[in-house]
DNA sequence: GTCTATAATCAGATAGAC
DNA sequence: GTCTATCTGATTATAGAC
């Protein structure tokens, strides 16, 4: 009944190379691109390798998936415990690549379940680290936010970097500045300017 | 030098129904699953006739995008007509399936410089009438906006109606309650319920 | 003017060689 | 434990039949 056909190691050199060939194609090229052929093609290894180091193409992705989003609650974790917390938050919502790949892997998750439901749970656990430390440094700021929970903060945050970061790749930026402005203006009063904390 | 292939006439009726199945299966199954036989099989004909109605697979995607873009703006416009501008701009915008497509025409056009352009030039026009009618909305309503420009209302609409209907299309609505919630009494405090405008 | 038979290429996956 | 030869089927596209 189970898969017969054996697995590379999971430590192997290899299995690494073709994930971050695998990250590269997809972030170049699209989720549709990231065939075996062209994965190994990018690493250097013949496709049937691909088969070798993992059991199919969407384990692969949700590989390429996990491996990135650790990372990535991993750098917000320091972004929020840096001098300048909202600040490098925000910054790190607007990375160019981060955003290109969360997108790609939302359009991919739309039908395949075992992902969709991977990109879920990091997407909870992103929003709820976010949060948790919007409300505490709210607090430390005295901002009042009785009527403005910290997750909504987290939404909008989320929600503003992503469409912008995405708009800006297709080239069209109409209101970016605008708005930009305004949130760099907030972050400004509450944090100093960027690079020069307040306290 | 130019393509000796015969195209079909652009009225054709099987052009239609083909455009018709290329959008349910961009939407039913994401954009790399729009190949010429998935919607010759969706329209109930043969694969070949893709290629009779269409040079190749980019113009058939290119013509489900401007068809679908047009009915958008023409949507848009009744919405920002109708008795509660705002609130139907707002649901106009977090209409799943617009949104959906949307998001696959953004991931699929950061490889592909015509349908990007495409792209971009449409993106263009919709923030330009949602802009312009949310000034004039405005000043109606009597709502201060000299340090919130429309332009920035539009860029805060369209980000956080596309980021969470994405994200509820994953099944994760961490935080959608309570911003949706701040939405909606906004509107509600300037054009009354939705269903019962308040002039 | 409309559609089909067929070529050329590329895909995922596996059994088996080293 | 690591990699390759190879099968099977899907995909785009064209030349040519009705």
């Amino acid at each position: 009944m189970p898969s017969p056909r054996r697995i590379g190691a999971p430590d192997a050199k290899n299995r690494t190379v073709l994930l971050d060939a695998a990250e590269k194609v997809m972030l170049e090229y699209g989720y549709a691109a990231v065939s075996s052929r062209r994965v190994a093609e990018q690493a250097g290894l013949k496709p049937q390798l691909v088969h070798y180091y993992f059991v199919n193409m969407d384990e692969l992705l949700e590989e390429v998936f996990r491996r990135r989003a650790d990372q990535g609650l991993e750098m917000q974790r320091k972004a929020l415990a840096s001098p300048q917390p909202l600040w490098a938050l925000w910054r790190f919502s607007s990375d160019p690549s981060g955003v290109a790949l969360t997108m790609e892997f939302m359009a991919m998750s739309r039908h395949r379940p075992a992902l969709r439901k991977l990109l879920a749970d990091y997407s909870e656990r992103f929003r709820r680290d976010q949060a948790d430390a919007i409300e505490v440094l709210l607090d430390r700021y005295g901002v009042a936010h009785e009527d403005f929970p910290p997750v909504v903060a987290s939404v909008l945050t989320t929600s503003l970097s992503r469409v912008v970061v995405m708009e800006e790749s297709l080239g069209f930026t109409l209101g970016h500045a605008e708005t930009i402005e305004r949130v760099e203006r907030w972050l400004t009063a509450v944090e100093g300017e960027w690079g020069s904390p307040k306290r």
